[in-house]
DNA sequence: CGGCGGTTTGCAAACGTTACCAAAGCGGTC
DNA sequence: GACCGCTTTGGTAACGTTTGCAAACCGCCG
């Protein structure tokens, strides 16, 4: 297994390996004939440049370190997709792994990908403990942060890209408003979190405004699996309830309820509406139709990889950067128009 | 962004480098007070390893490519997920990378993965592009084909664990003979596909010997998606039929059949069974309840992870292994047992 | 005190690239 | 024919590790 190596092919062109090296990476120094010899060389023996010498030498690896909570998620499944899209357009290439649940994981991922030299680190992930390794490993590595949203009472303001959460918690109120809903409920208030706390915000603000009762039903469980949406679900639809119509923190949580909403023989969306988050994959399929407020990944995906070429290549600019990504409203089969009042 | 290197280490801790590299890989040479003492200096330097130059230096990364055909698809993104855990465990970290639909990318990821000197390669797709792949490769870098077969005309026997197409091919005929089906239908049959020809004739083989009567609907649809199985499942339901059940392909194909089942008000099962293959998490959901053939996700991972480090640690041994993964009926709600003559 | 195993250390050469700087080649001008 | 500027090439020192080999140290025996 004995590899052909950059002083192979200078030998065999009977040239330096300094030569070669410009022939591979197209300097603008070299003449055009040498160039095509060498590079004859290199194919015909099969020589590929060894990437691990080339990033010692040139202190840059273009690989992208890409951290997401869970693969089986399809949402982070569906980022990590257009993430990869985007940086290989872009030349660089994604190191994948799944923080998963494990304690500490987290910190060994960046412990890798820092060891490894990555160029820089994409984080996605809603919790707040994410925050604070973010920083301090911003020093070592440009990060950004996928989706999260600091603390607001956290002094510091990391690089970030992410949904406008309070802005779709204010969209969901009022959608559901235009409907006619006045008595809805908002289903998985997650603790320690500032993404579903900004949400969740909104939500009240926008309801407030329009004179709406909410009543906010926490989560205990996991909120980004349909098994945890199921347990919370049961939770509420087993008492008597007065609501019309609710939001859900996400899909999963929103596709778990109408199951049990199913089972329980209450009709969606005649008895109840559901409105997700997320408009993950299967949201969309023919027997489930859920509406929902797109997270528009795409979107997300490219603004996200863009701010990390720039904090690359431009370098830490000093301040901190966040986009925010408005959702948009996917109007499909399980929210229903209430009777009444014409509403605007 | 001035790292701290083993220079450093050495100099502040008043020994050679030669050391520090001998108390961070806790080499027996060396005296126990020294250990501490650098090891007591990395800690406070922050000092992390340059795993690149290690790599470099030692020709091994403890690097393992994966390549998955679509991180959206389930069943990929759990093989996935068990891969990372064993491989973890055993301590190498797994690049992952999909290689999409485009063609090429492929070729392009394996190059990466050689640039990169990974130690070894997870080839996980139903192709049999992939093998001739894995093939032009093996030589330079010890491969797994995951989840595919040799087409059967091939020279070639790659190093492959996969789920035993044939014998679940089998299995799922003699299911649907037990439940006192004699009339049923294969829906998925793919061209250019060893893992689906030797599930398909295992299925007509012992369906042959029991007497049963077999339809193949062959598919010119994507056979891993859900849409795909709903294009394929129009065509078959749309015309009058006969059979009493169907096996599809896969999990993705069978769901995609339920719907579009639903929606012509076809009912499942009680006018037709289902029986599909992969056992994919959604499968198992309450609303949806399919009985499918479950190909053991983490044992798959288990076996083929052990086969790769096999080959890098011990070398190519010359010949090559095929592990087969006998599959499993797991038995839900979309097989209906007919009524008749008892069937043992 | 010389010599002898055994443990612990250090020197220096890899590993395969890139990058800086000097030098060679080559027309053309004065 | 010396000199100049431009293009093209080569030598060599990095980059941060590991590794083989030689040297130093240490306690002990004869």
């Amino acid at each position: 297994m004995q590899r052909v190596t950059i002083k192979d092919v200078a030998r065999l062109a009977g040239v330096s390996v300094t030569t070669v090296s410009r022939a591979l990476n197209n300097a603008p120094e070299i003449h055009g004939e040498t160039r095509e010899r060498v590079l004859r060389v290199c194919r015909e023996q099969g020589y590929r440049a060894n990437l691990l010498a080339r990033s010692l030498s040139s202190s840059r690896s273009s690989l992208l370190g890409l951290i997401v909570p869970d693969l089986a998620n399809p949402f982070h499944a569906a980022l990590a997709l257009n993430l990869e899209l985007c940086a290989q357009a872009a030349g660089y290439q994604v190191m994948l792994c799944s923080s998963r649940p494990e304690e500490g994981q987290l910190e060994t991922l960046f412990d890798l990908f820092f060891s490894q030299r990555a160029d820089g680190v994409l984080l996605s992930s809603s919790g707040d403990g994410a925050y604070d390794l973010a920083r301090r490993w911003q020093g070592d590595m440009p990060c950004v942060l996928l989706g999260a949203c600091a603390p607001e009472d956290s002094p510091h303001r990391g690089n970030t890209v992410s949904v406008d959460n309070y802005a779709g918690g204010r969209m969901a109120a009022e959608y559901l408003h235009r409907l006619g809903h006045r008595d809805v409920a908002y289903l998985g208030l997650r603790e320690g979190s500032a993404t579903h706390a900004l949400r969740y915000r909104g939500f009240l603000s926008a309801a407030g405004d329009l004179g709406m009762k909410v009543t906010a039903i926490p989560s205990p469980y996991s909120v980004s699996t349909i098994e945890g949406g199921r347990h919370l679900a049961r939770g509420f639809l087993s008492a008597p309830f007065s609501q019309t119509a609710v939001f859900a923190v996400s899909d999963s949580v929103a596709l778990g309820l109408i199951q049990v909403a199913d089972e329980l023989g209450v009709p969606v969306p005649q008895r109840l509406s559901v409105l997700g988050f997320d408009n993950i994959e299967y949201a969309a399929l023919p027997n489930i139709r859920l509406t929902t407020l797109s997270q528009n990944t795409p979107r997300l995906a490219q603004s996200a990889l863009r701010l990390l070429l720039e904090l690359i290549e431009d370098g830490d600019g000093g301040g901190y950067v966040r986009r925010l990504i408005t959702p948009s409203v996917i109007e499909r089969a399980t929210c229903r128009r209430l009777p009444g009042p014409a509403n605007t």
